[in-house]
Formats: C-alpha cells, sequence, structure tokens
DNA sequence: CAACTACTTTACGTTAACGTCAACGTCGTC
DNA sequence: GACGACGTTGACGTTAACGTAAAGTAGTTG
C-alpha cells in the first residue's frame, strides 16, 4: 500500500475541450502515476493496456493513461489484475457485445458493487477501532505528563 | 478479493455480557471466518496469534477470535500482515509503552487513516465508474430487443 | 480395536506482481 | 564520436501469503 498523490486530475470522459493530441512516453507516465516502466510494460504484457508503436518505442495516449489510473485505483481497491482486465476487455467489446456478455459483465459489476459495500463498512469498522486505539494511547501519554 | 459473509456478529470491546468463557479449535475458527487451519497457522507463525496450547493442541479464546476477525478486516483493506501486526504489537505493548513508541503508534494510525481517506475517495469514484458503465451495457442490451 | 475425525509439524510448491540485470538500439549534444 | 538519457526485449530473482502433501498423535465411536 503506497500512499502517492498526484494521479493527475482529469475526468474520465467529460472530456469538454479535446485539446487531445497529447501523447506519453513510458517514462513519463511512469514518473505521473509513480511507478516505474517495469509495471506499465507488465500491464501490457497482461493485456491491460496496448499502446502505439513508433518503431520499436511505446507512444501513450489519453485513453491508454485513463486505463492506466483506473488500473491503479482498482489494485488500490484490491482488485487482482485479471479482474480488472476482464472489466477492460468486455468494456471495450461492449458495443458489438451479444447479450450474453453484456449480462455477465452486469454480474461482474454487481459484484464489484457489493465488493466495495463491504469494503465501505469495513472501513467504517476500522476507522472506529483506530478512534479507540488513538484514545487510549492518548490518555497513557497523558499520564506520563506529555502531552 | 474473496465474498465472505458469515464473520459472526459481536462488538470489539463493548462486551457487556462476560458469558466469555467459550473456546474454539482452529477448525471450528477456520470455518467461522472461511479461511483455512493453514491460514491460522501462518498467522500465528507471523506473530499475529498466539494462542494458548493443550499439549500440542491450539486452544483459541474471545480475544484470538477478535484479533484474527481484525486481521481479516485489514486484509480486505489491503494492509499487509505485517503492518497488521506492527499495530497489534504496539496495541499489545501499549500499557506500559514508552512515549516514543506510543508517538509511533500514533503517527502509524494517522497513516492508516489517511489511506482510509484515499480509499473511499476511489470507491465513490469506482462507484461512478460502475454506474456509467452498467448505463452503457443497458442502453445496449436494450437496443437489441432483451430486457 | 479398528476406523474415523480432527489436530499437529515439517517441508516443499505455487501464484501474483513486479524487481533486477544484461545486452542492445537511438537520440541529442558537447 | 563519445557520452548520457531513455527506450527495447529477454530472462531470471524475489516476496507475500498461503496450498499441499507426508507422516504422526489423540480422542471417540460403532
Amino acid at each position: 500500500m503506497r500512499i502517492s498523490k498526484a494521479e493527475a486530475t482529469d475526468s474520465v470522459n467529460g472530456s469538454s475541450l479535446p485539446r487531445q493530441r497529447r501523447t506519453y512516453s513510458i517514462g513519463e507516465l511512469a514518473r505521473m502515476f509513480e511507478v516505474t516502466p517495469r509495471t506499465i510494460r507488465f500491464y501490457e504484457q497482461e493485456g491491460l493496456l496496448a499502446p502505439e508503436r513508433r518503431g520499436q518505442t511505446r507512444i501513450y495516449h489519453e485513453k491508454d493513461r485513463v486505463r492506466l489510473k483506473l488500473t491503479l485505483r482498482g489494485k488500490r481497491l484490491g482488485f487482482s489484475l485479471a479482474e480488472i482486465r476482464e472489466v477492460i476487455e468486455m468494456y471495450d467489446a461492449m458495443p458489438d457485445g451479444n447479450a450474453r456478455q453484456l449480462k455477465r459483465l452486469l454480474e461482474i459489476l454487481a459484484d464489484k458493487r457489493s465488493n466495495m459495500e463491504r469494503q465501505l463498512e469495513d472501513i467504517r469498522l476500522m476507522q472506529r477501532e483506530l478512534d479507540d486505539v488513538e484514545m487510549r494511547a492518548r490518555e497513557v501519554l497523558e499520564r506520563l505528563g506529555q502531552p
């Protein structure tokens, strides 16, 4: 569990200004999200990214950046790369997806939802624990005469 | 990311009724929390649990059960066993803890807190994504004439 | 008492998610 | 034209968190 901070502001699809012709090198992207190039290449190998190529070199567009962002967010929520890929793949296949696939997608989404409900509850409970522990710790500190 | 459900209701320390003389075998505990005995032994080996012994056999009390519960909750929130152990250890050492240790504990707690703040935000964002994807999926299904 | 069942230790295997290192190509620039 | 920064592809190493299999013990049940 890293504690990154940047993650470049930008909404996911509500792009009002199509000043989008920006591209990124693997290094830029890596610094942006505080990961290593190795990580990004690994995600590609796992089917989470599919950047353009100029010769050997990878060229990343906005779409790729957004995917990477979603991937990292998913990771922080404890999803495996395989799970994330599954959703991404289905999302991409959506416009022409058959009914069976779409229903499967809805299932997965429902699953992730309940997962997050549980996490919300876990967080609430955990916060109480932390409150409790912190209170006790402060009490002891008090008794030690050290504010 | 498993989707368990049980996790035996019971508050963490607000025990109004001290009908506490219940103990558990490793198997009982395992079924309770839907983990394997192996997992529980592993947690002990990693210093997260320290059950009583009757001969060779492990005997778990309420205290151990609560610890296990907190451990699993921590895991679902993405904490490593090492992190969880650190907090548990400091918590146990609290009554006679020196000021330095206590301040360190408060630091760790603050860290976990900010971690969870971020997770809350991640969850909100992720829920929006899911809403979005689900909407699109339903639209396509609609167009296929299959409610 | 034999067969279960649940428990134990020891030890090696496995998986995910990268890290690390080698060996090489390609720019820009001093 | 040598240097440094950045990129590439293998390929092997590493860590966390268990799984799995072997081999033994302890209680109880028909």
